[in-house]
DNA sequence: CTCCAGGTTCCGG
DNA sequence: CCGGAACATGGA
């Protein structure tokens, strides 16, 4: 099956650190979007796949989303233009909510490779498995799944201390007490203050939520690696910058896509810094 | 062996 | 509101 998708970099959207269970295969791709197992490669301006439906991959792909109009928004500043040359194609996907906000509340003090780990074990142990063709995957763990487990059944996950959090969070979802459906209906504020109720949410990983999976394009999440390129681009040589102050400077000069303009700055700064410290 | 990782929470100024 | 400290684990 073919769909058509020339403004798309496969390679850039699976692999930039905003979602954390594909792998490649081949020349390219396998993973899942929800429950569907799915193999996707992109040669020429097309998208093969097999798996799943034309529909539901170019929803969870973004191939709606209006690359162009939004790198129009972003500033024109050296470093801007650095990273938009550098993740040009890169698109923000559509998750699924309860998935991409476990993998982020277990992302905590992790380096990719870590929340991969964990991502991994938690789909083996409690997901579901399915198959394409001869592949297996697993799952994500629903929080129903999570919600009936101990603290200790996610710290052999090698969660750690995240297991408590995933846990209480897990079980606030399954009760009720937040939904994670009725969102969008509500604007950006309420809609995190609603996430940041749950154990082990802040104010970075309910942005990845809204951005990762809910389609709020100007939700800008705030880790060390965009904190460190926003002091050094456009406070150099501040003593102090606080996290305030970077959260309102963001809003204030990214805009309504300043979510895009963040996850381009945030690859192009973890590619490129990993780089120069390997050749040193 | 030391350092640090897509943070959050709790506590004292 | 701000700065510090605690919190687990593994790869570099």
């Amino acid at each position: 099956m073919i769909l058509d998708a020339p403004e798309l970099n496969l390679d850039l959207t699976l692999d930039c650190g905003q979602v954390f269970h594909w792998r490649r295969d081949g020349a390219g791709w396998c993973g899942l979007i929800g429950d569907d197992p799915v193999r996707l490669e992109w040669k020429g301006g097309r998208l093969h796949f097999q798996g799943s439906d034309a529909k539901t991959i170019a929803h969870y792909l973004a191939l709606d989303h209006p690359l162009d109009e939004i790198y129009a928004t972003f500033p024109r500043e050296p470093a801007m233009d650095a990273a938009l040359e550098f993740c040009r194609g890169l698109r923000i996907v559509r998750q699924p909510a309860w998935e991409c906000l476990a993998t982020f509340i277990t992302s905590a003090m992790k380096q990719v490779a870590h929340i991969r780990q964990m991502s991994e074990l938690l789909r083996q142990r409690y997901g579901g498995r399915v198959t394409l063709g001869r592949r297996e995957f697993f799952t994500y763990p629903t929080a129903a799944v999570v919600a009936a487990l101990d603290e200790n059944a996610l710290r052999e996950c090698k969660l750690g201390f995240r297991a408590k959090n995933l846990l209480a969070a897990a079980r606030s979802v399954t009760a009720g007490e937040v939904s994670l459906e009725k969102f969008a209906a509500l604007p950006d504020d309420d809609a995190r203050a609603e996430l940041m109720r749950l154990r082990g949410v802040g104010e970075k990983v309910a942005n990845c939520v809204l951005l990762f999976a809910c389609g709020r394009l100007a939700a800008v999440p705030i880790d060390v690696w965009i904190a460190r390129v926003l002091r050094e681009v456009y406070f150099p040589r501040k003593r102090k910058v606080t996290l305030r102050q970077l959260r309102d400077f963001s809003a204030a000069h990214f805009g309504e896509y300043g979510g895009y303009a963040q996850q381009y700055l945030f690859h192009h700064a973890r590619t490129t810094w990993k780089k120069g410290r390997a050749t040193k």
